[in-house]
DNA sequence: CCGGTGGTATGAATCGATTCAATCATAGGA
DNA sequence: TCCTATGATTGAATCGATTCATACCACCGG
């Protein structure tokens, strides 16, 4: 230990913790002895004494999606405002990924969890919270009473997406989408049918969903590819897509088949607008969440709760961003 | 304590660690305590007896580029093999933001460190792995001894790029380049000298290399355009750009300049091969470096090192992948 | 009946920083 | 000169899991 500066333990943690009880002599022989050593204080011990401390995780879905790890910047950008810092892990839809993390952030004495709950867990979190750790859900509205939430609201989503469709003339959309046992997934299409409705249709006529094999490029691709040849060889007129990797692979089976040529008889929707969503072949229309502010506002409802302050659930409104790829040619 | 199961507090922990030596039916009494009680063990207290345990820190550059998380996937596909998890951070290329990241780090008693390093910022690195805390270097070459790494051979990159070009028959090449304090745009750049010299030809006659206001979308759109003004609205014949958000940048200057319209005159190759590259507006040809492997071979002689095992430094070879972007028309 | 052996359980010592009551030093006031 | 107020430093107790030497028990062979 650094009382080869001449000082007592005490001393030393006091140059740490409130250098102004120490003389400032002290202070400076102390500095540069652990200067000299390069000294560092053991943070197990710290937390050990103290309870926790710095560290806040986050478990994403998956680290590899452009829309979590830009909620993760947020989250991040809001955090170093108070000197925490951030512990990430994705659980990748698997409730027995999550589970481990889960406890492994608790063990860790983590100051408080934003989760972005797999299709079906919330038992462990609700048991978690209950034992005294903070936790905010992303992207996913709380159930739970004094678990605070951050989400966007997927109907409004699914509405705006498929009105726009509709108010371009088309009268049938195709909807890639995930299982409904994904909330997003179901959410979007409660909002399909609810513009549907309100232009006196009956989305039994006009929407037909199908089932995605992935929810990424290679599944668009495979199953509007599948759903095509089942009808013929006829592309659908408009396509909404649940999330732009799928838009993406959509796109790629279109072109394929085209001869590699641009298509541009079919309407494509994505979700999410990506960062590169203006720059693919057929410039995507997509609904845009606040991927930056949702990761904000959440870690700022989490270090609230952390210090006592209210629950609360915010709910953000998503945004349509028109590009050449839904325009009727 | 869960010695409300009745039993003393070092059978409970040897449930937790060595449960062959407890007897089955203590065993079980202990367990459902533990399960009822949703016991969690204090992982700072565990560390502090035992020393670090199951985390690995991994500090990148930017945690929105796809490059790196698609390395830390990698990192994290072999670090679940041994159960151990990761801690993710960016320093945003940002000397003081890495040193609060690298203490932090230690603070918490990481097993080792993964680290992209900052521009210039080996003193703390190479203290911190003084101090015995194993670090591998992700992305750089390591010349301090002990110290493993894992890398791609730039320089190969770079000649990979601009061979293809020449061997298109171009005569120049305009590189969009980043500052040479990184060392891999330095690197890129003696790569193309390189595949130059190869045929004969001198550098400073076909290269020319731009500096990049950013390293990304908006950086090569706004520094080629600027490029171009300078010429008298002349676009290059070729390009080679240092990544692909530049490259894409690139793309969208020039489709503006067209008035929207495909602009085929003039051929790119990019560097990283993200996943939309192939789906872009002109499917762009890049250099493909392997991230999943870098992040599974840097996590694997991490755990290695930490085990006593040998200090390695491993280089993979980049990989040309060809599209339209480049072809001639 | 005794000593030995193997299988279990115990609890005190330990890790290292923090905290707080107690000690020590110095200066100022009476 | 003595007493007190103020400031600085000390060191023992503490956090909770792990570890290891010790104790306990039952059973077996001699």
């Amino acid at each position: 230990m650094a009382r080869a500066a001449g000082v007592s333990v005490g001393t030393v943690s006091n140059v740490f913790n409130r250098p102004d009880v120490v003389a400032p002599e002290t202070r400076d022989r102390v500095q540069t002895a652990i200067d000299e050593l390069g000294f560092v204080r053991n943070g197990s011990a710290r937390q050990l004494r103290r309870g926790s401390i710095t560290t806040v995780g986050a478990l994403l879905l998956d680290i590899r999606n452009p829309f979590f790890t830009d909620v993760a910047r947020g989250v991040e950008d809001r955090l170093t405002l108070d000197d925490h810092t951030l512990m990430l892990a994705s659980s990748d839809d698997d409730p027995e990924r999550e589970a481990k993390y889960l406890r492994l952030f608790e063990e860790h004495g983590v100051l408080g969890l934003l989760v972005v709950p797999t299709s079906r867990s919330t038992e462990h979190l609700v048991a978690l919270h209950g034992r005294g750790v903070p936790v905010v859900l992303l992207d996913a509205p709380s159930s739970t009473p004094g678990m605070s939430s951050v989400s966007v609201d997927d109907v409004a989503g699914g509405e705006l997406a498929a009105a726009h469709l509709l108010d371009q003339g088309f009268a049938t959309i195709t909807f890639l989408n995930g299982p409904h046992s994904i909330r997003q997934c179901e959410a979007r299409r409660a909002g399909v049918d609810r513009a549907v409705r309100a232009r006196g249709l009956d989305p039994a006529d006009v929407v037909h969903e199908v089932p995605l094999a992935s929810l990424d490029a290679v599944g668009g691709d495979q199953t509007l590819g599948a759903w095509i040849d089942a009808h013929g060889g006829a592309a659908p007129e408009a396509i909404f897509c649940v999330n732009d990797l799928v838009a993406v692979g959509a796109q790629r089976c279109l072109r394929k088949r085209g001869g590699n040529e641009l298509v541009t008889g079919t309407a494509i929707v994505g979700y999410d607008d990506i960062d590169v969503a203006a720059e693919l072949a057929q410039p995507l229309t997509s609904v845009r969440q606040p991927t930056h502010e949702m990761g904000y506002e959440a870690a700022d409802l989490l270090l609230g709760r952390a210090a006592g302050g209210p629950v609360r659930h915010t709910i953000f409104q998503p945004e349509l961003v028109v590009r050449a790829s839904s325009l009727r040619s």
